[in-house]
DNA sequence: TATATATTCCTAATATATTAGTAAGACTTT
DNA sequence: AAAGTCTTACTAATATATTAGGAATATATA
């Protein structure tokens, strides 16, 4: 079972590749500065509720089905 | 809309009720101080995703539902 | 009512999320 | 290969989550 810091980045890298966007153009859709998604992504801070509102909705994907993917990843590691 | 962090507390104390634990229990059973529990559900502070993992847990539901929750509870305010 | 106990809330201290600025790496273009 | 641009990562400062202890409120029991 990987910790959920971890999972959380990945899952984040990997939806942000797929929408086809940039550390930054994400952190300009949903309001918070490009520095923290990096840090998000590699592993080093987790994000509070808010801020998954935030990302999901940039994504446009809803928060549900975004923490939804950081169990499966959490699950297999 | 209402704001994130009120609507986290309000689900967390519903489901906390709902289960019959006290803050103090559930605090136990989710391996975080009672006191925070308190902060939570007023809404005064808002969790990471590994604190809504560990109280998801406790309360025996999936993070991703809690968080469905929370979304349905912010929209409907 | 008075005391005891259970439960929640308030305040201060510490850890960590978030911000802000800049440096490093990759990718073009010349 | 060098300069320029795009993208990501590092470091320090600030805001906020989390902890820790005790006070307040409610609920029960004598």
């Amino acid at each position: 079972m990987m910790e959920i810091k971890s999972s959380t980045g990945k899952v984040l890298r990997k939806l942000r590749l797929k929408a086809g966007l940039t550390q930054e153009q994400l952190a300009l859709d949903a309001d918070i500065r490009r520095t923290y998604v990096s840090l998000i992504e590699l592993g080093q801070n987790q994000p509070t509720v808010t801020t998954i509102f935030k990302i999901s909705k940039a994504l446009k994907i809803s928060p549900s089905k975004l923490i939804k993917l950081v169990e499966t990843e959490t699950l297999r590691g």
